[in-house]
RNA sequence: UGGCCUAUGGUGUAAUUGGCAACACUACUGAUUUUGGUUCAGUCAUUCUAGGUUCGAGUCCUAGUAGGCCAACCA
């Protein structure tokens, strides 16, 4: 029994350390916040594995809040979607909360900050506002509403809250320094007027807390102990400590935030805003697109909850910039389905073979081992006929020794059947092959424990009898993207690089076995990839996604020559 | 250019906090294989640069360099 010792990420250590500092476990309360603004991505994923992580790991509570600030960008359909997600992902928060519930609990804590002399009414323009922010190498300016009285913003402030005001008529800002070199240390907005209907408190409110006098105080009113958030927000840190400072008490604890890189995946884009615009712009079928970066996208896709939280376990946690490659996420739903994905035969690019020595219109059912990977998952039974598919670049006509497929004259064994040989083939007008004339060995039937049977041959292909077949769409998708990193260049919109052959879709021949496949169940076609099937199928027209494809190095060989 | 953050193989993350640079992916070898899959074995690093402290530096100090973030009534 070897222990390894699993190392920690720089949140743990603080956490760690922490714990040795003072904090009880007990204390120890985390959240995933999110903006019910769009669907969760790869990138939340991270988010979420590290929060829930760290609630198993620590046995501490992990609440589902919404961060819902903003009537005017958010829709009760993101919070049904991303409360799926998170649950699809396996697992369970503590308590679903919302920023909303707290809109009562800020105004109050404003109105307190009013009265100190910490917050006052601004009743200029917003660009007259930023006009005054500055530039971080110069100093801002005073608002001349600064100084109003204690007396006057109460009044003001509570007019807002009435409706009193159009949009954009006041603001409310917190009085902190218009000289800071931190620029949300500005007097930084608080309030703002929008007359919008709430997705939760409907009309009951017209002004709105902004995300800075929300997050902390949500953080403190939850009693979460790491706020764990992007490193984009580390600018904000010095005004969550502000706001904090105006009103937490001795005997509750005190939340600290603390961030981490976000991760950026390779060829694709990882931000709410594009990806709304792939959705727009059509480019896309919808934020479940299998070829989209959504979690909704990658499940539709095939990807198992398994492979995406072991992928978000190997990328880790950290702050420098990074691109991760696909290629390891898609290793992990290759790693996951490897083990649990029963294997059969669909040929997705049909060439006909005849076994000529095989009695017309016999047939034969065949034992099939559904997972190599996995005893218990038993064996099926595939029909073989005098008429089947193979795949076509599985046949030449000639070919050097590197080539293990069949070609004239060449030797091959079909899977779970029989080892045939290729005699003749013919060919239409244009000189494409339309069908091989095969022989085959009666007595080399795979399981039969024959002499013949236990012959080793280069090839092994897959295949499908013709009249048995049933047909299917299966849809091919390829990167989204053409470039690595298809937002990081300054020049070019990151639309230039969309990949106008991400989607394929031909027509399969399916091995019967498949016909009562339920949507989202995953499969190995074999030596092709491995297929889930999609929504969009109907009882006449079943619809496979291909998640990702089976290694293939003999695609690297041949790229080579 | 003001402030802040970051820098370890092609990629991502570690390094018991000053003690043999490790793990995974990718790529490349080879073995096994009725999936060119799987599995197994192996190969791939001047720790951004230059100085310094130290018996000893990826880790500490100094100075550079490069990249990122910050001036929404978005989050």
């Amino acid at each position: 029994m070897s222990e390894e010792v699993k190392s920690l990420n720089f949140i743990e250590h603080i956490i760690e350390e922490d714990l040795r500092s003072g904090y009880e476990m007990s204390q120890l309360r985390f959240r995933f916040p999110p903006e019910p603004n769009g669907y969760l991505h790869i990138g939340h994923a991270s988010s979420i594995c590290l929060n829930f992580g760290l609630g198993l790991k620590y046995n501490a509570p992990v609440n589902l809040r919404f961060d819902d600030t903003n009537p005017a960008k958010e829709e009760k359909e993101y919070v049904d979607a991303i409360k799926s997600d998170v649950a699809w992902l396996g697992y369970e928060w503590d308590t679903e909360c919302y920023a909303s519930d707290y809109f009562q609990q800020l105004y109050d804590w404003a109105m307190e900050l009013i009265k100190d002399g910490k917050a006052y009414v601004d009743s200029q323009t917003s660009e007259q506002i930023a006009s005054q922010k500055g530039t971080p190498t110069e100093p801002g300016s005073h608002s001349p509403y600064r100084d109003r009285s204690v007396e006057e913003n109460l009044r003001l402030f509570e007019g807002m809250k009435n409706g009193d005001f159009k949009e954009g008529e006041h603001v409310l800002r917190a009085k902190i320094n218009m000289a800071s070199s931190n620029m949300l240390m500005r007097d930084p907005v608080m309030y703002r007027i929008l007359h919008k209907a709430h997705h939760r408190t409907n009309t009951d409110w017209c002004i709105y807390p902004m995300y800075d006098w929300t997050h902390g105080e949500s953080d403190y009113i939850e009693q979460i102990s790491h706020s764990l958030c992007t490193l984009e927000f580390l600018p904000h840190r010095e005004l969550y400590d502000w706001f904090l400072d105006q009103l937490v008490s001795a005997e509750k604890l005190r939340p600290k935030q603390r961030e981490f890189a976000r991760r950026n995946l390779s060829h694709t884009v990882v931000s709410k805003r594009k990806l709304l615009q792939l959705v727009e712009s059509g480019v896309v079928a919808g934020w479940d697109d299998p070829r989209m970066p959504t979690i909704s996208g990658l499940r539709r896709r095939g990807y198992t909850p398994e492979s995406i939280k072991n992928f978000a376990d190997t990328i880790g946690i950290a702050k420098r910039e990074n691109v991760v490659d696909v290629s390891l996420l898609e290793f992990h739903a290759r790693e996951h389905l490897n083990k649990i994905a029963p294997r059969v035969m669909a040929v997705l690019s049909p060439l006909k073979v005849v076994i000529t020595n095989y009695e017309e219109g016999k047939e034969e059912w065949l034992d099939a081992e559904n997972n190599p990977e996995d005893e218990s998952a038993g064996y099926r039974k595939v029909p073989f006929s005098k008429e089947l598919y193979i795949e076509q670049e599985d046949f030449r006509e000639d070919a050097n020794r590197k080539f293990f497929r069949l070609k004239l004259g060449g030797e091959v064994r079909l899977k779970n059947g029989y080892i045939i040989q290729a005699n003749s083939c013919t060919k239409d007008n244009k000189g494409n092959v339309i069908e091989v004339q095969c022989t085959y060995d009666p007595l080399s039937k795979s399981g039969s424990g024959t002499e013949e049977s236990l012959r080793k041959v280069k090839g092994t292909l897959h295949w499908v009898s013709i009249p048995h077949a049933i047909t299917a769409e299966v849809r091919l998708y390829d990167r989204l993207f053409t470039d690595e990193t298809p937002d990081g260049h300054k020049d070019k919109d990151f639309m230039e690089f969309v990949n106008p052959d991400s989607l394929e879709k031909v027509t399969g021949y399916l091995e019967p076995s498949l016909k009562d496949a339920q949507v989202g169940e995953q499969f190995q076609f074999q030596r092709m990839g491995y297929f889930n099937v999609d929504k969009d199928s109907t009882k006449e027209k079943m619809v496979f996604n291909r998640t990702v494809t089976l290694k293939d190095t003999w695609a690297k060989l041949e790229q080579k020559e």
